[in-house]
DNA sequence: GTCTATAAATGGATAGAC
DNA sequence: GTCTATCCATTTATAGAC
């Protein structure tokens, strides 16, 4: 009954004047762009003719700049990219869709790369980090067992990050021709330093015998 | 017998009027910027300022902005920061440093960080990628044992960034406020996967067996 | 609900004086 | 060897029309 759905007659039908779509929409067009040219990196201008509106609405409908950014962090982040789900395949499944999806021919959109490239701006780094703890790294460390999880999670995290930038922000030789197997296996490998720690309950504060490498 | 050394009189002792001096106090300049900052977050202006000099001088000295990135990252990486040089305690060494340059109260002047903060532009990350390949990559790789020591000297790379990431950059909770030696010791065992390769001599083809995690 | 037009600041790079 | 002054492009954000 309202005109929310149906556009008025006479108004060009380029898309419908509808503030919830228009928000979508230029939500949507921030998480691609943010997420390949950074924080300062692009311009609302950019964002907004992605989107199919002015730069004005972006003000209008997010605040500022800032604040279209608080929330494209919030939606990249959401849905899960890497990290899996089951706790038993945790290493095993994060290192083969971080391979694959780091893969040099591979799509490259993905919340890390928002991170990566957002970080040199402080308030951009301060949303991510509230962002990535909230979302990713407390999900990571509800699946760990054994002491120290919130640590471990982020030390895994910390690999996840370096891989993605090295492999394909920088693009790396010898990381960018790797064999997908051989890198998986590595990858897995060091995750399960932090990752598999199965046979120590959760609360358990017994920690492995310390090699002291100085002696 | 030439005015290189000596003021003329008249001129006031701000600084000699040396090209050779001016060259290196705007490369000293850019250094600290370009580390805080990133390339996109400082201006040629900014960088002239802390030089004591006028934005004029670094083009004229160093053709652009990008020529003074270029000379910059040769600068910043040359030093050995993390990576060590004894082969038999690479890990061990490489993880202390590495665990002590990051803590919280630290200086925070360090390649990786001129790395991590300049790569969201494409053209400072290609010449980030040069730099790094060619000094900390090469350096590393050519301590390792065994087979792939490139793929495995960038994994302990891509490891040592996401660490410099996670604990500085963004500083996330749980790496800020973890224990030094606790912290260490996982790193060094997390690096170990990829560089404690003692029993396999360089050359090698053969692999550890790999455990299918997917069965 | 969305536009045009513009304000106010800042960026890299250059011309020409001294 | 170094400066002042300026060009031109681009940025975020806002004022006011329709």
């Amino acid at each position: 009954m309202n005109s929310r759905t149906a556009p008025r007659p006479g108004v060009p039908a380029k898309r419908a004047r509808n503030a919830a779509d228009t928000k979508a929409a230029i939500l949507q067009a921030a998480v691609t762009a943010f997420t390949q040219h950074g924080y300062d990196g692009v311009g609302v201008r950019e964002i907004a003719q992605a989107a199919g509106v002015t730069a004005m609405l972006v003000n209008r409908y997010f605040g500022s700049k800032e604040g279209l950014f608080a929330q494209t962090v919030d939606a990249a982040f959401a849905p899960r990219t890497v990290v899996g789900e089951d706790p038993r395949t945790l290493s095993s499944a994060t290192a083969a869709t971080l391979v694959a999806r780091t893969a040099p021919d591979a799509e490259h959109l993905d919340p890390f790369l928002l991170m990566l490239r957002s970080v040199p701006n402080p308030r951009a780094a301060e949303i991510v980090r509230a962002g990535i703890e909230r979302h990713v790294g407390a999900h990571l460390a509800a699946r760990l067992n054994g002491a120290d999880t919130g640590e471990r999670a982020e030390l895994a995290l910390a690999l996840i990050a370096g891989t993605w930038l090295m492999r394909t922000v920088i693009g790396t030789d010898a990381l960018r021709e790797a064999t997908p197997t051989l890198l998986t296996d590595q990858l897995q490998a060091m995750l399960d330093v932090v990752i598999d720690h199965r046979d120590e309950p959760t609360g358990s504060r017994v920690r492995r015998a310390r090699t002291d490498p100085r002696a």
